[in-house]
DNA sequence: TCTTAGCACTCAAGGTATGTGAGTGCTAGA
DNA sequence: TCTAGCACTCACATACCTTGAGTGCTAAGA
């Protein structure tokens, strides 16, 4: 019994990964192969090829008078080679766009759309996280008195990020003021970099006659602070959804495993490793159990898609389950999600969106 | 033996309840209350109290060899007679208010953190809602050219709300021209409300000669369709956090109760008839377990309070949990918070800030 | 009238024994 | 190379028993 893959062999692995997706409680069993899927040969040969795969390092026992059930590797293997690749059904493709296509100008909600579309699509967890941009540019801002010394500053970044702080000035300002500072920073600082900002600020602060005013050099501050700040954090936030569809997961039945994936999405701990290769590549990635570098994801799989303009805003999204997920549909699913919010996103910015 | 409430008797149930909040899992026995606490007197007549407060309806049996279980209203009794009010320790008061002053300039990240605090402090999963004007009232908007005929309207309330969306205009304009018009709206809706700019709106379009041009009564249609959206969704966005924390309490062993759980919180379905009632009145409020009109809560509690200025911007925070939970803790984190974020609103505002 | 010692009674929880059946591995023959 | 047949394994369910914590009640004492 030679351990190599044959065309019955992978037909055998297929349908037990499938059968096992479909009833992850119990491991499938040679005879129930035969039956539910008219095999010509007997549940024997079928045990026979399933010690095989065992051999493979495909298929596991639980004990020795138990069903087969995948390993990783062949999920892994399922992925790669044995997987159905159809696309969502065009009738949920329309369902999807059209939910998008009502929230299409509130640039806020696209974010949380994906996620619960993601999430009730593929009944699990999703993750999603803002459109970024290679750099953090500038793009408008805006100041607005409140009361007294008290002002509100609204950073506008050029991929939409809105930033707001309130910050307080010494003597109290008119909103008039205000706005000509706005717009007298707005023109200045057009579509700058964070670096040119600051150039700007240390120029000026050099000459003996500034030309910045106190309050345009205070702001200009605050600028430069609030946009550092978010470059240093790359994976900006990540947004999740999707709990209850995971719960309902047999898999989910003993508590332990909702806490584990709770501190898993909980500031996305385990997921933001994951995040920059997904950034770098394109095409949908897929994670599987212990192919994870954290242990404690062990037991998960994801599936990752960048989506966005290349070059320009980019960001990721996916599901999160159970190794034991519905690969061909989650996977699809994130694809066309990705390219839904690619396409979004490449109306409003007028460039190409990045289908993959 | 007369059904009646005694000091003793009172003691008893004190003890009870303290006793089953730090240890849920074990129904209190009469022997153990005379061991732990050293009571006077033997565990047959504390048996004999526990009776009485049976025939209260303060406490319950699971079974008949079981110990004393507090039943709601028990809880009730304890929460209004019995309950030691010593307020958080000054350490962890100081603690907390530091940690809202380094956030003081990021509006939206007091939601945030007052859930994150809200959660860690009481152990059990938090909710914040905005802080919300009683009327919603315009404060300023900004006109951000995207790309060709592709515009961002920011529009700022009164109240702190941003919200951010796109528009497409008939012809391209220039940043220039965004702003003038944005400049001018500024100055004509000022603190407005939003029947006033329909009215302008309205006597406009009645004039021959309208003085507003067709991007000012565009941008004006979506101005009143998005305040009217913020004045119908009274309850605003429910932030909710604490999940981890309150699945470490004993009670949600079973996946049942977190599902529960989850579904309760997810947009605030079991919590929104609470909210109005938070707003109206003054102090904490406590709703225990049967006491909620929704059965699905019928075994949580819910602590709540109001927190912000009145008269200008209110919004609620409080915890949910099982209804065995540590009020006393619970209910002096809520209103110290409360007072923090109204402090907080107060120095924005410049009002007074609406303790309780 | 209140308190308490004593005792019978109850009942959840945990342990053990046993049967059942699904499923495998192996062997020998087609 | 396939397959029928059979012994073997092991989780799961069921029933049964034991244990002990805790109560309710009674009758005697303060």
């Amino acid at each position: 019994m030679a351990a190599e893959i044959s065309e019955r062999r992978e037909l055998v692995l297929k349908l037990v990964i499938q059968e096992f997706i479909e009833n992850p409680l119990t491991p499938v069993a040679s005879e129930l192969l035969v039956r539910k899927y008219g095999m010509n040969v007997s549940s024997a040969t079928i045990r026979n090829e399933m010690a095989a795969l065992e051999d493979l390092g495909y298929l596991t026992h639980w004990h020795t008078s138990a069903g087969r059930v995948p390993t990783d590797a062949g999920y892994r293997y399922y992925v790669e080679n044995l997987m159905d690749r159809t696309p969502l059904s065009a009738t949920e493709q329309r369902t999807i766009r059209h939910q998008f296509y009502q929230v299409r100008s509130e640039l806020d909600q696209w974010i949380q759309l994906a996620g619960a579309v993601l999430a009730r699509t593929a009944q699990n967890a999703s993750v999603v996280t803002q459109p970024r941009a290679y750099q953090v540019r500038f793009k408008h801002l805006e100041l607005i008195a409140i009361h007294d010394t008290t002002v509100l500053l609204v950073l506008v970044l050029h991929d939409g990020t809105i930033r707001q702080q309130t910050f307080s000035v010494e003597s109290a300002r008119s909103q008039d003021d205000l706005s000509r500072v706005a717009s007298r920073i707005n023109e200045r600082c057009h579509d700058a970099v964070v670096g040119k900002i600051e150039d700007l600020l240390h120029q000026d602060r050099a000459l003996p006659l500034p030309t910045l005013d106190d309050l345009e050099q205070q702001v200009l501050d605050l600028v430069v602070k609030a946009m550092r700040q978010l470059e240093e954090q790359v994976n900006s936030q990540i947004h999740s959804d999707g709990l209850i569809e995971m719960l309902n997961q047999p898999e989910f039945a003993q508590v332990e495993r909702v806490r584990q994936v709770l501190e898993m999405l909980q500031g996305g701990k385990g997921l933001s490793p994951l995040i920059p290769r997904a950034l770098a590549s394109n095409g949908v990635q897929v994670v599987i159990g212990g192919e994870h570098s954290r242990d404690e994801m062990r037991e998960y799989s994801v599936v990752l898609s960048r989506y966005g303009i290349t070059g320009e805003v980019v960001g990721v999204l996916g599901v999160i389950g159970p190794t034991r997920m519905a690969y061909p549909r989650t996977i699809s699913t994130v694809r066309y999600i990705s390219t839904v919010m690619s396409d979004l996103l490449g109306d409003l910015y007028g460039g190409e969106s990045n289908r993959s």
